[in-house]
DNA sequence: AATATTTTTTAGACTAATCTAAACTTTTAT
DNA sequence: ATAAAAGTTTAGATTAGTCTAAAAAATATT
């Protein structure tokens, strides 16, 4: 069984390597975990000799399947208290972190089972990220265009249709990248462009882009 | 703000001290935390040394006022959580020790009240025993004598009305003791004794015992 | 390609909580 | 009242997680 301390520096490297698709250094560990490089270094030493991560010196580190679904089930607690404390308990859904933080390293299979179905098995939780389910399975949402989104919808892009790299560099611009949350704000009826909210910013993008936009949205 | 294995023994110690009433020994509270005198010894001193207990070398410890208080936020938490497991999640109130031993640290106000409200400011948990309130206080449940109790009821010894010893002595002897649970059985019609499960045992005790031995029962 | 800068690792130390073994008090029994 | 037993404390070691400072490796710059 992991120690707390150890599911979180988990949780975090899965964060960090977005689901466990590229590596991740030492100095993000650090900066993300709010530590010194130095402990970063020891831990990783541990959750490698646990088979949790794979560690190359120097070249930082990759998450195991093993280690994948640790981290999973820490994310499935996290959002699933969330979910708890908005839905039932009322709080708003900014004001859930902290407290998620730390319900997730309740160590109890059977409380975790029973919270999901007295919520109604979510797939989703308040902030819009996906609750993975007992196996680790992340059920994807829905996909939309951004176009077809009428005005006051909310979703995350999940993937861009076009791969044109004038399309992929004017987006990173904007910084619009998978995982990122779009708010429509309204759409003109001349040209078909949409204002969104992204990163916090109003933006305009056109009828040819918001097309491009896949975006996965709670039903 | 106190680490989980401070709150732990400062509860252990409240428990032990039947509420702050009596002092404790080492041995008793090492037995209680599954631990090593020594490490007791240790933690007294830490716990002194915060106001929380007084501590006298080789005379076991007190809880202070400060200490009490701090136990019985602990207690709260505890009790407000087994309700929540069995009353929404549907445990079992056999099932729920171990993970209210967990939940009981979340360090939260808001939660803990949120909580509270969700769950109708209940007076007591799915044990029967009080749950205090924010300041620590013990709303006592209405006192009712053991003989004016239906078959089927159940409640916690408060106090014995009578102090002949006799009374006293007989009931040590059979385990009556503030704090100890009480299951009603049947009433004999014929001399008024009255069946009751105590300490896990059958006994039958007479209406004059009976009408002496007052219990907090849930409305 | 050599040097400077940045990043990472190692070495050694610190704290909280624990332990064992030895020393010391208190209590009990003769 | 004294010896034996029981209980408690101290001393010193251990583990998990952290840190600083120095050493080592990788990357960037000229």
């Amino acid at each position: 069984m992991l120690s707390l301390t150890e599911e979180n520096y988990l949780k975090a490297i899965y964060h960090l390597s977005e689901g466990g698709s590229k590596s991740v250094m030492t100095n993000e560990v650090a900066e993300a975990m709010q530590t010194k490089a130095a402990s970063v270094t020891d831990m990783m030493k541990k959750l490698s000799a646990k088979g949790l991560i794979n560690y190359e010196k120097y070249y930082g580190v990759t998450i195991t399947p093993k280690g994948k679904l640790e981290a999973l089930q820490v994310v499935r607690k996290h959002r699933l208290w969330e979910t708890f404390l908005v839905q039932k308990l009322g709080f708003l859904w900014d004001e859930v972190h902290e407290v998620a933080e730390q319900l997730e390293h309740i160590q109890s299979h059977r409380l975790i089972d029973k919270l999901d179905e007295y919520l109604g098995f979510p797939k989703v939780d308040p902030h819009g990220d996906l609750i993975p389910d007992q196996h680790g399975k992340l059920k994807s949402l829905p996909q939309v265009p951004l176009d077809q989104l009428k005005p006051g919808s909310k979703g995350t892009i999940s993937s861009v249709k076009d791969s044109d790299p004038n399309l992929l560099k004017y987006l990173d611009k904007i910084g619009a990248k998978p995982g990122k949350k779009i708010e429509v704000l309204s759409r003109e009826t001349y040209d078909e462009s949409i204002e969104i909210i992204l990163e916090k910013k109003k933006v305009f993008v056109s009828k040819e882009v918001s097309k491009n936009i896949l975006l996965s949205v709670k039903i």
